[in-house]
DNA sequence: CAGAATACCTGCGGGC
DNA sequence: TGCCCGCAGGTATTCT
């Protein structure tokens, strides 16, 4: 799935080409997605709007028009395209947004984990987001505001960060990315580490995060870019995926488990254990 | 309450 | 070749 940097990604894709163009039609092949989309609203409300802005949150897509705004998640599996001359609509192609520059965007999805949503309130009060913790290149997502939401977590720090009641949009690709970075173990309690720690890991994940949005963020299977090319943070992808292979850095074997249902790659000897770690 | 397990869904690769 | 299993970028909901 889609993290932030593919989310991001596929925002600053679509942004040029629907900005202040206004939706002509909207064609439902499927509606069985996470939730049912709201197909009648949909055609009642959005249609004939123009899409005033877009944004993201967490990674939620927000296309706000004045009548409300389209809120798009991409799941495990989602991805959005802009198309010019349409071909036909493949197997899990469920959604088309046509505008009225005649391009169309076309949401597809095989597992059907994403959602597509309709709110007329302001977006930020819609229940699945207004408990979301902060954005992880906010300049307040630091050392001191993990200290703080990690003091009683005695759960996986992997875990802990990859919780978006506390910061949003680290899956897991970039959680494994980022405790490698900041040489912390997986399987750190959160409550374990140290203020030090937590600042290099609150810069880690800013760090990899931008270097993925720079990248066009990463491509395994599914996603692309909205313009149909795959994200190229693949490339750069230290442990994830590589389980068993020498770690770029020490060259040891990078071990791999399972923390909580995911699967998780570190390197033993470069993420230690947080007794033994001591302040550079 | 925290934390763990389960659920949603399709497709693919590996092992037999 | 084909079947069965486990696995995949997420996260709300249900359980213990």
């Amino acid at each position: 799935m889609p993290e932030l940097p593919e989310v991001e990604t596929t925002l600053r894709g679509i942004s040029p080409h629907i900005e202040n163009k206004c939706v002509t039609a909207i064609i439902v092949r499927q509606h069985k997605l996470r939730w049912p989309v709201p197909v009648k609203q949909l055609k009642e409300q959005f249609v004939g709007q123009t899409i005033l802005d877009l944004k993201r949150r967490a990674k939620y897509l927000l296309l706000e028009c004045e009548s409300g705004t389209l809120i798009v998640h991409l799941g495990m599996s989602g991805r959005l395209r802009i198309l010019t001359n349409a071909p036909p609509a493949q197997k899990h192609d469920h959604i088309d947004i046509e505008f009225s520059n005649n391009k169309i965007l076309r949401y597809t999805d095989p597992r059907r984990f994403g959602a597509v949503l309709w709110m007329t309130e302001n977006p930020e009060e819609h229940i699945l987001l207004k408990n979301l913790g902060i954005e992880p290149l906010d300049k307040k997502f630091n050392g001191k505001y993990l200290l703080e939401k990690f003091k009683n977590k005695n759960i996986a720090v992997k875990t802990a960060v990859m919780d978006h009641h506390i910061v949003v949009g680290v899956g897991n690709i970039y959680a494994a990315e980022s405790l490698f970075l900041a040489g912390i173990h997986p399987l750190a309690p959160a409550k374990s580490l140290t203020l030090f720690q937590l600042e290099k890991l609150s810069k880690a994940i800013k760090t990899i995060l931008r270097q993925a949005i720079k990248q066009g963020g990463t491509t395994l299977k599914d996603f692309t870019q909205s313009d149909g090319k795959p994200g190229y943070f693949v490339n750069k992808l230290n442990v994830y995926g590589r389980g068993g292979k020498p770690c770029i850095s020490c060259k040891s074997k990078l071990t791999s488990l399972k923390i909580g249902q995911r699967s998780t790659v570190y390197c033993d000897k470069c993420q230690c254990s947080p007794a033994l770690e001591k302040p550079l």
